[in-house]
RNA sequence: GGCGGCAUAGCCAAGCGGCUAAGGCAGUGGAUUGCAAAUCCUCCAUCCCCCGUUCGAAUCGGGGUGCCGCCUCCA
C-alpha cells in the first residue's frame, strides 16, 4: 500500500511519487531566530520530523532541509532592544533553537542554511528574476511584479483580483501592484548591509526560501512543509520567484500544518497568547508535548492546555511502562510456551502502523495500533510467568521501530544506578522483616528523586518519572 | 467580500458509505500488592440540528446553528 500525501497544491490526497526513485528532497521553513520558539512553532518541527523519519523507514533516502531566517525587520528591531548586533542575536537564538528542538527530540535537518550566509546566491537569483522580465528596482528597492505570473494565487486558490481587494497591506504608491513583493531592500541608516548591484540593502523575507532551496534541493523539490499561515504569501510568493526563474515547477508536494490553538484562539506571538518550548521545558519532560502535538491528525488544530498534555502525560507513561516492563521480563523471566495471540497481535500492530502512517502521515491513527500492541504484551506479561521470549523480542523489535518514527519513548538509564541498587537491596531487606517503616521511607527518597519503585514477582523494577 | 477548516462519550481523538463507532485520559466495580505502583478483567457514545440520496450514512448532497483560520509579520 503506497503513501498517499494532501497536497495543498491540488486540495486533493495524492499518491506520493518522488521526483527521483527512492530519493526525497524535502524543505521545510525554519524559525526567524529573534527570540525562543513557542510551541505553535514547535509543531512542524515536530510533525515534519516525524514525516521525515518515516519517509526514512519506509526507505528513502531524504534530504532535509530547514532555514533559519537570520535577517528581517524583527531581527533588526530585536538586536536593537537587546543591544546586540544582529549577528550576535541570531547566535544566541540559533543556539537556543537547537537545545529546545533537541529536547523535543527532532533529528537534524542534513542542511540548516541562513539567509545571511547565501547572500551571493539571493543576489544572483534576483538578478535573474529582473532579467527575465518578472521583477524591477525603486529606489534601491528590488520588486517582484506579480502580474507577470500567470500563475500567481494557484497555491493559495485566489484570483490576483481577489486577493487585491481583500488586501489590507498599506499602499505604496511606487509599487506597480499593491501584491508586488520585495526582493531585496535597500538598507536605512544603522541596519546591516550588503552590497548589491541596486546599491546597499539585504534580501526580503521570501527570496532567501527559494534562493536556499534551489541551492541545496535543486530547482524542483518534492516536499516543502510549513505552518498553514506561510500559504499565502510567502509559499505563493516562493512559487512565483521560483518557477519564474527555473521555468521549472518549484514543489510537487506542498504540505502545511494547522495551527496550534490556545483558549479556541491561534498561538501567535503577535497575539501575545504564546507559552515557548523552553517554559514547558520547565514543568515537564519535552517528549510530553512532542507526543501531545502527534495525539491530533497534522491538518486539523489541536488545543493547547495543561489538562491535554497532562493526558498526553499519562497516555506515553503507558507505552514508556510497556516498554520497560517488557526489557524487564526479558531480563528476568525464562522461555515459555509460544503465544500466537502475542505474535499476531504485534504483526497486526505494525501493518496498521504502516496502514494508517501511509494514509497522509494519520499518526493519531497510529498511536491507535501503537496502543493495541501495547495492551498484547501487557495481556502477555501478565497472564505468563514464563514468556515467548521470542514473540517479545519481536514485540520490542516492533516497539524500537515505531520509536524511530514517532520518538517519544524514553530509554534513558540513571548515571547513579549502584546507589539506587544499593537503597533497593536495603529496602527489600527491611521487606523481609517487615519492616514496612523503612521500606517506605526508602521508596519516598526514591521517588523524591524521580524514581519510581515497583514491586514484581520477579523482584524490584525502577523506573525515571517522565 | 474572496478562500478554507472544524463540530464523534466527562475530556482528548481516529474513522471518510456496510462487521458489535479505534485508541488514550478520567471514572465504576473486581483481580493482584505488606501498602503502593505498574498491570489485567469489567462497565462507560449512535456521531451538532433539519431535509435528502442510498438496500445501507458519523461518513455523500442541500439547508441551518456554532466555532476557528488565511487574505498584514506570523509555524
Amino acid at each position: 500500500m503506497a503513501l498517499v500525501v494532501y497536497n495543498d497544491l491540488t486540495r486533493k490526497k495524492e499518491e506520493f511519487i518522488p521526483s527521483k526513485q527512492g530519493k526525497v528532497s524535502f524543505y521545510v521553513c525554519g524559525p526567524t531566530v529573534y527570540d525562543y520558539f513557542h510551541i505553535g512553532n514547535a509543531r512542524p518541527f515536530v510533525l515534519f520530523d516525524v514525516f521525515r523519519r518515516y519517509l526514512e523507514s519506509s526507505g528513502y533516502d531524504v534530504l532535509y532541509v530547514q532555514n533559519f531566517t537570520d535577517i528581517d525587520d524583527k531581527m533588526i528591531k530585536r538586536a536593537n532592544e537587546m543591544q546586540l548586533t544582529v549577528a550576535e542575536l541570531a547566535e544566541q537564538f540559533i543556539a537556543a533553537y537547537y537545545e529546545d528542538a533537541d529536547a523535543l527530540g527532532v533529528k537534524r535537518a542534513n542542511i540548516y542554511p541562513r539567509a545571511t550566509h547565501e547572500i551571493d546566491e539571493i543576489i544572483n537569483f534576483v538578478k535573474i528574476l529582473i532579467e527575465k522580465g518578472h521583477a524591477y528596482t525603486i529606489e534601491g528597492d528590488v520588486y517582484f511584479e506579480v502580474s507577470t505570473f500567470q500563475e500567481y494565487g494557484k497555491l493559495s486558490k485566489q484570483s490576483l483580483d481577489d486577493l487585491q481587494s481583500g488586501a489590507r497591506i498599506d499602499i505604496d504608491k511606487r509599487k506597480k501592484n499593491p501584491l508586488d513583493f520585495v526582493l531585496w531592500k535597500a538598507s536605512k541608516p544603522g541596519e546591516p548591509l550588503w552590497e548589491s548591484p541596486w546599491g546597499k540593502g539585504r534580501p526580503g523575507w521570501h527570496i532567501e526560501c527559494s534562493a536556499m532551496s534551489t541551492k541545496y534541493l535543486g530547482d524542483s523539490i518534492d516536499i516543502h512543509g510549513g505552518g498553514s499561515d506561510l500559504i499565502f504569501p510567502h509559499h505563493e510568493n516562493e512559487i512565483a520567484q521560483s518557477e519564474c526563474a527555473s521555468g521549472k515547477q518549484f514543489v510537487k508536494y506542498w504540505l502545511h500544518n494547522a495551527y496550534l490553538m490556545i483558549d479556541k484562539e491561534k498561538m501567535s506571538k503577535s497575539l501575545g497568547n504564546f507559552m515557548t518550548v523552553r517554559d514547558i521545558r520547565k514543568k515537564y519532560n519535552p517528549l510530553i508535548l512532542r507526543y501531545f502535538l502527534l495525539s491530533a491528525h497534522y491538518r486539523s488544530p489541536i488545543n493547547f492546555s495543561a489538562e491535554g498534555l497532562d493526558q498526553a502525560q499519562k497516555a506515553l507513561e503507558r507505552i514508556d511502562n510497556c516498554y520497560g516492563d517488557l526489557n524487564f521480563a526479558l531480563e528476568t523471566r525464562k522461555t515459555g510456551a509460544k503465544d500466537q495471540i502475542l505474535t499476531d497481535a504485534i504483526k497486526s500492530a505494525d501493518v496498521g502502523v504502516t496502514a494508517t502512517m501511509n494514509d497522509d502521515f494519520n499518526t493519531a491513527g497510529a498511536l491507535g495500533n501503537i496502543f493495541d500492541a501495547v495492551r498484547a504484551i501487557n495481556v502477555h506479561l501478565s497472564k505468563h510467568t514464563d514468556v515467548d521470549v521470542s514473540a517479545l523480542q519481536d514485540a520490542k523489535e516492533f516497539l524500537n521501530k515505531v520509536n524511530d518514527i514517532f520518538g517519544f519513548i524514553q530509554r534513558n538509564k540513571d548515571n547513579n544506578e549502584n546507589e539506587i541498587d544499593e537503597l533497593i537491596k536495603e529496602r527489600n531487606l527491611a521487606r523481609k522483616t517487615s519492616n514496612f517503616a523503612r521500606s517506605d521511607e526508602i521508596r519516598d527518597l526514591l521517588l523524591s528523586r524521580g524514581i519510581i519503585i515497583e514491586d514484581t514477582p520477579q523482584g524490584t523494577r525502577w523506573k525515571k518519572q517522565i
